[in-house]
DNA sequence: AGGTTATTTAACCGATGAGCTAAGTACATG
DNA sequence: CATGTACTTAGCTCATCGGTTAAATAACCT
């Protein structure tokens, strides 16, 4: 029964050497024997945990002679990012400060379209914004 | 033997179930009576769910007599975020015009320092995301 | 053809993970 | 104190995961 996507790339991204091998090939396409390199780990469990990448849309791989260079794959990057969206004012002020924004035009827009306006509250949480980060 | 807390945090997000009570509580904090309705599963499943959730530091847990509120916790996301933005420039093109942007004027700086300068790394660890919502 | 290099597949092992049921704990109230 | 409500812990099962070694595949190079 295969996950879903998200569930198999968060998956991927929970094993330090699958992270290590993206931040590496974050510096660009590489072999897996230079990826390998850096652990102290066999072959096979390197190709493993490659499969385990492509096969979560983190990594994708060419051919080239007897080489597989390994890439990354944006799409599983930006889902990921995508999903962590529906979070970012739990902890971003600057998405927050955005937010807030967004909500006075929305209200005033609101307000114009139609002078009786019964508010709908559905403002997130709390309303603490006045910090300034640094 | 504990994992690295981006490892657990990562772990805490693979599982689909454990997703969608994070989804419920971005509404707001409740209880786990209430997280456990939408699912077809026993509750000591969703104890193990939330307890997984905790030590992965993506809720919280209060008190309030025989109630457990639980709530999203902001930490855990943020540094989930951050190290996703080592990756923004792979699909995120307005990061990378900013970057771009970013880069030209090192450039310029270093040029304007030594004449005969070598540019070596990029600069990817700043905090800057040019995100835009809607 | 035969050998070297790069990488994957197969078969196995111990540990962890997600689910269950049954029993235990904590608090509230009749 | 007894009962009910809200949860957690204990103990089990079964599947998956991360690692291993040994063997297989694939492409290049005499």
């Amino acid at each position: 029964m295969p996950l879903d996507p998200l569930s198999s790339t968060f998956a991927a991204l929970a094993d330090p050497t699958r992270r290590a091998i993206l931040a590496r090939l974050a510096l660009g396409e590489t072999s897996v024997m230079e990826l390998a390199k850096p652990f102290d780990m066999s072959l096979p469990a390197i190709s493993k945990h490659l499969k385990v990448l492509e096969h979560a849309g983190l990594i994708s791989r060419g051919r080239e002679a007897q080489w597989r260079p390994c890439r990354i794959a944006p799409a599983s990057f930006k889902q990921v990012d995508g999903w962590l969206g529906n979070f970012r004012r739990f902890w971003d002020e600057s998405f927050n400060r955005l937010d807030g924004l967004l909500e006075e035009m929305k209200a005033e827009e609101a307000a114009k379209a139609s002078p009786r306006s019964q508010r709908k509250v559905r403002v997130t949480k709390e309303k603490q914004r006045g910090r300034t980060r640094g």
